[in-house]
This record gives C-alpha cells, sequence and structure tokens, in this order.
DNA sequence: CTGAAAGCGCTTACAG
DNA sequence: CTGAAAGCGCTTACAG
C-alpha cells in the first residue's frame, strides 16, 4: 500500500493524498474526508524514507548517553541508578510530542563517532549528550553542520568557547547553591570538620561541587584536611578504597559530603562495616537523590538533582531550535534541592538537633 | 556530498561507488582503494532514507517498553529498577552489531498502534516487546506481516495459539524452577506457614510464580491460609496496604514470599514500621533480584532474574529471524537462581541455620 | 483547488 | 569488471 493506491481508491492523484497527509490548508473539507476514509480503511502510512528523501524531517532525535563505566563492567551501577529516569523521561517527552528517540550508547572515544555517523546517515535531526567525557570537538563539529544539540552537564563557558556557530542548548542543575546549601546544613549543625568525597574532574558537575565545597569552607573559614579530601570519580569502588584509606590514616572529620549518591552509598557501607555509626559517628551527604538513597538505612541526606525536568528541557529546546533558522546558544539552569534525610545530624555536644532544620 | 560526489572525485560510476559501500567482491582491490580513499576524505556516509527506499533494511529494531505504571506517576518504580538493565542491554547487543535501537514507552492501549505505526511508516525492521499487558492481537498482525519480533515475558502456549504466522522468539526465565527453589529453601528453613505477595496476573510471569507456589505448598502437604495470600500486583503500594491488612489479621505466616522484590522492599518497611523483626519474626523473600536488594538491610534473599542475557537473547534471536526467509516461532527459557542474603533465616525452633544452605 | 512532473540519493538487475 | 538506467515512495514547486 502506497500513496499511489490511497489516490487511486480516492479518486485523486497522489499530489492531493500528499497534501491532505501534511494537512494543507488549500483542501476542500469534503476532498480532504474523502482521502482520510480511504487512509484510514486501509491503515495506510506513508513510508518515513520517501518522505524524508523527499525533504521531511525525521522526526527523530538521538539520544547519547557517554558512560563512565567500562563496557564489561556488568553493574554499570552509576548509569543505572543515574541516567535510567533521564532516559525515561527524553523518551517520554519526544513521544509526547510525536517524535522517535535513538538511543545510543558511548563507551570510547571511538564510539564518539557514532553521533556523527547517525547525522551523516539523516537518520536524526538532533541530539542530546548526556554523561561523562563529552567529546566537545565532535559535538562542535556536528552542531556546525547546523544539528541542534541538547547537552546535560557541561561548562557553559567552555561552551561558548569552542562552539562558534550551531544551535546549541546547555542544560545544568544549579550544582553550586546545591552543593552550598548541603555544607551551610552540615555547618548549621555545628560540623567544623567537613572532608570530600569528590567526583570525576573531567566532568561539569564534577568540578562545581568540589570547586563550591572548597569556597564555601572558606567564606565559613573552615579549613580541611588533606586526608580528607577524598578522590572517588563518582564510583563506588574508587570512593570505598579512599574511604578505607581515610580511615587507616587515622582521624575522621565529623561530616562526609559525597559528591553523588552512589558514593555516599558505598561510604556508608564501608563505614558499616568498620563499625563506625552514621550519623552518630559520621555524617554522610550525597549528591543527586538517586532511587536506593530513601530505601537505605540510615536514608541519605542529599541534594536533588531534577533529572526529569532537564530530561524535558533538553527535548523542548532541542525541538524549538529544530524549528528556528538562526544559530543559538542558549544556558539553562535548573534548580537543586536538600533534601533532609536521616544520615545527617548535629555534631555531638554542639546543642543543635536535626529538627531545627528540617521544619 | 552523496555518492555521485564520491563517484565523481574517485573518477568511477555511483554504481561502482555502491558496490565498495555494501561490500561486492567483484571489484578489484584497487578500484576499491581508490574509492575508499575518498569516502575516508571526504567522511561520506550514504543517506538512509535512500538506502532503504532503494530496498536497503533499515539496520534499525525498536524496543517497546509496556510500563505498568501510569504515565504520570513520577516515580514510575517498577520500569525503572526492573527495566533499566534490559533496556541497556538491548541498546548494547545491537549497537554490538551495528543495528540501531528505536526507544518507545507504551502507557496505554492506545499507544500500542505506535508499534504497528513504526512498522508501517517502516522505520524499523524488527520490534522486541518488554513489560506488562502485552495486547498480542497487534502484535500478531505486525507479525503477520512478516516483521520479527522478540517478545519477553510471556506464555509459550498462548504465543501458539495467537499468532498463527510470522517471525517471533518468545523469551522467558525461568521462573518456575526459580519459586520451586526459593519455596524449597523456606521449607527447607523450617518454614510450614508460608504466605505469598502475589504479582499481576495478567503477566506470565506473576501467573507463573503463583501458580508454582501453589504447586510446591500442595506438594509438601503444606496448606496456606486466605489471609496469607496477599495481591500486590508487582507494585510498591498494593503490596505495603496488602501487608498492613494481613498484619492488623492477627496471625502471620512465618515466612513471606513476594513476587518482585519491588514489593518485598515494600513489605520489609511496613514491617519495620510495624516493629516486626526481619528474618527473626518473619522471613521475606524477593524475585528479580534488583540493584536495590542487595543494599537494603538486611540484604534481601531473592531469586535473581537473568535480564542480561534475555536482552542479549533477545537481540540475537530477532536478528537472526531476519536473515531467515521462514517463518518460526521459538521458545527461550533462560535459567534463574536463588540468591541467599539475610532477610529469611530458619524458623524459631527448627534447629536449622541459615548456614546450611549457603554453603 | 488540483494534477503532471521533477527530484530526493541511493541500489541493483541488465547489458556489455 | 563496470556504467547507464530504472525504480524505490514520497513532496512540492509549477502550471493551469
Amino acid at each position: 500500500m502506497k500513496s499511489e493506491d490511497i489516490a487511486r481508491l480516492a479518486g485523486v492523484s497522489r499530489s492531493t493524498v500528499s497534501r491532505v497527509i501534511n494537512n494543507y490548508k488549500n483542501v476542500p473539507e469534503e476532498t480532504r474526508r474523502k482521502v482520510m476514509q480511504v487512509i484510514e480503511r486501509y491503515q495506510f502510512r506513508p513510508n518515513n524514507s520517501a518522505r524524508v528523501l523527499a525533504g521531511k524531517k525525521t522526526d527523530t532525535i538521538g539520544l547519547f548517553i557517554v558512560s563512565i563505566a567500562e563496557k564489561d563492567n556488568i553493574n554499570r551501577v552509576y548509569r543505572n541508578n543515574y541516567f535510567s529516569p533521564f532516559v525515561d523521561a527524553v523518551i517520554d517527552n519526544a513521544n509526547a510530542n510525536g517524535i522517535y528517540v535513538l538511543v545510543n550508547s558511548i563507551y570510547s572515544l571511538q564510539d564518539y563517532e557514532k553521533i556523527k555517523r547517525a547525522f551523516l546517515e539523516r537518520r536524526i535531526d538532533a541530539g542530546i549528550v548526556v554523561g561523562t567525557e563529552k567529546e566537545i570537538d565532535v559535538i562542535a563539529q556536528v552542531a556546525s553542520m547546523g544539528y541542534p544539540f541538547s547537552i546535560i552537564d557541561y561548562s557553559p563557558e567552555e561552551i561558548v568557547r569552542k562552539i562558534k556557530k550551531g544551535k546549541v542548548a546547555v542544560i545544568n542543575s544549579t550544582d553550586d547553591e546545591g552543593t552550598r546549601k548541603m555544607l551551610e546544613y552540615l555547618i548549621g549543625l555545628g560540623h567544623k570538620e567537613i572532608g570530600i568525597l569528590s567526583g570525576r574532574m573531567n566532568t561539569y558537575s564534577g568540578r562545581i561541587r568540589y570547586d563550591t565545597y572548597l569556597k564555601v569552607l572558606a567564606e565559613h573559614g573552615i579549613e580541611t584536611r588533606k586526608e580528607w579530601v577524598l578522590k572517588g570519580e563518582f564510583i563506588k569502588k574508587e570512593a570505598a578504597n579512599e574511604v578505607m584509606k581515610m580511615i587507616n590514616h587515622g582521624k575522621l572529620p565529623t561530616a562526609l559530603f559525597c559528591c553523588n549518591d552512589d558514593m555516599a552509598l558505598s561510604a556508608i557501607e564501608v563505614f558499616r562495616n568498620e563499625k563506625i555509626r552514621i550519623p552518630e559517628d559520621i555524617s554522610v551527604a550525597g549528591f543527586d537523590d538517586i532511587m536506593p538513597a530513601s530505601l537505605v538505612k540510615p536514608a541519605l541526606t542529599t541534594v536533588r538533582v531534577p533529572l526529569y525536568s532537564m530530561a524535558r528541557k533538553a527535548v523542548e529546546e532541542v525541538l524549538k531550535m529544530l524549528g528556528e533558522t538562526s544559530d543559538n546558544i542558549s544556558i539553562h539552569s535548573l534548580e537543586t534541592e536538600l533534601i533532609v534525610r536521616d544520615s545527617c545530624t548535629a555534631v555531638s555536644g554542639a546543642g543543635i538537633t536535626n529538627d531545627s532544620f528540617t521544619a
């Protein structure tokens, strides 16, 4: 069944069938109805390849997930916990707009060519990139060909510097404010010895969270120690190693700010095994608010990153840019939120209770 | 840049360029090299729509995720925990074979038309369906048009009955054996009072797990009680309600077999709030082995469903069928595994320890 | 308002 | 071994 068949059956030309399908206004209601009837009767749907070849959009966007984890790491925990809701949200929002989503995993620099390939083969109209280690040069290249891009978690300054032309939206959360809220909450609980379990420094959020930690402590005249600055790379295992090292080293801080929940969960496990109580002996804070954060005991105090809204924004922006002719680089920061649960408490003897802050 | 440009630059015809791209054997090495050089120099990639229109495959499969949860249920917990690894795995395996994946969410019966549409528009070569409430008639219809399908978690008997013709692979896990192993493990621990928190009965795995529970108890001459047969629908909230009802009713069983981990986690939470200790007062077992299962305290004893292998199988089968001409319906059952952790223990006074079974 | 025709960028018998 | 040509199924100026 092709448009020619529909035309014959409806007693019109292929041109008219096409005009009906594409909602041209200069088709009389009578004709439109006649054609639609035949279309519905035969469940006709135009061949997408033919439409695209004739100049239509693909109505498909590419979602590229750059994964921090190794390809053969079966757990791939970071991705599962953190990205899944994002992927869901992108698909939901795209589908709601009649747009298809082609999802790709990127595990290596070489895989990055997939992005270019998908565009060169004209499989997609636009792209969304999420994950670690974004190869900005490839993206800049594709963007300069005129394809819109939403980029999640990337330095706006670097985008402005590296993307000379193109339609690009950068979607971040306000991790600086989130970090600040968390640290001021801890300081408010009386903590003066606050360690950090940092994330990947080649990641925008990794750097922001770390930099803001340093900044806020400095503002409050609080010093940290080398042994309390742990490098966890956003990965559970690395985090566990670093925490163990700190424990063996001797004196613990009274609070540990972890740059993501995965690492916080890992830290909690190590502490528990070492009979270090949470939050009595040490307060542990996370970042992201992934699903398990509310399930573990003690439930994790963390900073919520609005992944769903970010996904929606990414889709919205990319579709908006698709309809525009001029280049444009836009920056969007969505609000983070402090989520107080049970893994942090007042420093003993500080005379402050957790409750004063949840109210 | 199109194949014509490459042809001109390489001093050959479009036909020859096409033969090089499609690996025809009757191209002399010399010619092939010459053409490839130009292709690489200009980063040429053939327009996919043109190829498809000319008769090539799309090299894209559709992944359709039927979601039990409501569209506007922000948590959509079931899907996140259970399906995410599956989606990941499908994408990994497809990409590894140079195949793209178009991911679609299905929330309503009406959404089911998306499947038909994707095929009619010739966007995909084959489909994989996962999730609850599979509208088998739509699938049968599409399958009868010759498009291969892998269906996850569906009754083989019903497939054989309803799909008269087509290329279909049904991929299940051995939930019957898994259920049996779990129940015999519990019975071995001395439990004679075993309740069940059942799943969705319009789901194949939901029915199998329930039916096998009844069967195994009967085989062991163990009776259950009406008040211990809870209907959780695979959903945390329903599960919590049912468990609460059972608690209020009075006597508890010594063990509760939950038909998925989400419900088990939910049950554990309710018990904890009611000061009922796990596993001392009641043993709780799950099914699936989702990520949080190993993280909660006590860690959940459960049955592992080999989601990753199932995803790989689904991709493999669908690609295999793509290369075949004849119709074929195949049934595949992948092994489940009993995972003993901390949420189940011997009935007090039974004189049996957990250790006797983990060895 | 509507049809005939050109064109989108490939692939593949066909003929040589 | 290789090129000219037909054809895939649409869309859209163009002409009327």
